[in-house]
DNA sequence: TTATGTGAAAGCGTTCACAGCC
DNA sequence: GGCTGTGAACGCTTTCACATAA
């Protein structure tokens, strides 16, 4: 019933939104999507660096720390403003402290985990949260056998009390790692509540206002890709035998 | 060591394969790898179309059931082929056939996952590797504590044992889920032994050489870019206020 | 001279719009 | 008439190449 009604609601928020959007300021200047993604990669080779007591780096040498083409670094850098020094490179202490600003370190994001399956406990274990400025604040599962089970000193907490949860930590975010069936249900509640930010391992696709942000992880989806490299490789080579 | 060696390989062999590259014929035309992470959602779509005895389906209708766009269905089940018909749609059963064939339900990858943490154990428990076609056939733990306990059914061996499990098992495929200071090191031993796909879970950039082919997911990614929106919606709404 | 910062080009993926076939 | 299959347009991301600054 939720689902429904959220659904319904969709299309006319859609409308606004679309009308709203030309008029929005932009106080900050927009950062792609995969230049956010990559910035924690990034902060980690600082940190690196700045542990092998390394104060300055070339855009090069940090880019192949990363994984990426110094191109690449460059222009994702100059996305937060220009730090590096031309002809020197950047300054790592100073580097590090901007992107850490920009990664959101200061800002602490209260997180909320619904479904402590092994992922659901695996993510709550998961140290790059925090890394990340996460904090796993909320753990909710309906199983009576998992409820009242500490993580890291938190209690697991029945999914009756969801609402509460999400109350006084104040979450914006939450994770979902429901089975499927249950996913889209659970969505609907948070959106409910409020939860503005979801992302979804369960194995569907959430429908959900506008104005909520989802996104999907897929653990399968990579290792389909490598396969069908893996398949593609071999009928290449076979193929070149012949 | 292995790592170095390896590493100084990459030079010769990349310039070996962008030799070879242009020569090697194209047995199957190359499909998108966007397109083929999508596939395994439609299959899922189109088995609950099945359960529910509905025999053909319009790309409008399936494509809302993955959570896409029609036109990118369309252009998605174009690659495979021209399996649907005009003015009439998807037949079901023949649509689930022909992807399933090409999302390898068949093939059944052997796959072997190292290190069996928390998020090892969700993986090596994920029904969704199954699912695609893989199935897990080794579990290497170097953990003492871990060796010998059985995940459905299959044990948990020693990190001594990773060559013998590779060649039993003819696993070409490995995912790495150790910490970060260990992954290079599995790595390099995996590459060794002829794995020659790698989904890498730690946090670091692997070096591997060329004909090697590595795929890294970052759990974090996702929530960092949902953080990244949530912020800049909070700002945006502020700045309209004003 | 050296290495950044950035327009411009190239590549890739998604969406549109309609020709083509049922 | 209806819906697929697909060239073309669009938008996002990556890479190149060089002007710019230390």
């Amino acid at each position: 019933m939720t689902a429904a009604e959220t659904r319904d609601d969709t299309v006319l928020r859609q409308a606004q939104d679309t009308a709203l959007r030309h008029l929005e300021p932009s106080p900050v200047k927009g950062i792609p999507d995969a230049t956010i993604a990559r910035l924690p990669v990034y902060l980690r080779a600082l940190n690196q660096l700045a542990e092998a007591r390394i104060s300055t780096v070339r855009s090069e040498a940090l880019a192949e720390a990363a994984g990426v083409n110094p191109a690449q670094l460059r222009k994702d850098l100059s996305y937060l403003g220009s730090y590096g020094r031309r002809g020197v490179g950047y300054d790592v202490g100073y580097l590090r402290l901007q992107i850490g600003r920009q990664v959101g370190s200061a800002h602490d994001w209260p997180v909320i985990i619904v479904g402590l399956g092994n992922l659901g406990t695996a993510l709550a274990n998961y140290s790059g949260f925090y890394s990340r400025g996460f904090q796993v604040v909320g753990l909710i599962d309906p199983a009576p056998e998992l409820v009242g089970k500490r993580i890291h000193g938190l209690a697991i907490r029945d999914l009756s009390e969801l609402e509460e949860v999400v109350a006084s930590t104040g979450a914006a975010i939450a994770v979902i790692a429901t089975p499927a069936d249950a996913a889209q249900a659970v969505a609907d509640r948070l959106v409910d509540l409020g939860v503005t930010s979801i992302l979804n391992f369960a194995p569907t696709v959430l429908v959900v206002p506008d104005g909520v942000n989802v996104r999907k992880v897929d653990l399968g989806q990579e290792l389909q890709i490598l396969a069908y490299h893996e398949q593609r490789a071999r009928a290449d080579y076979r193929g070149a035998g012949r």
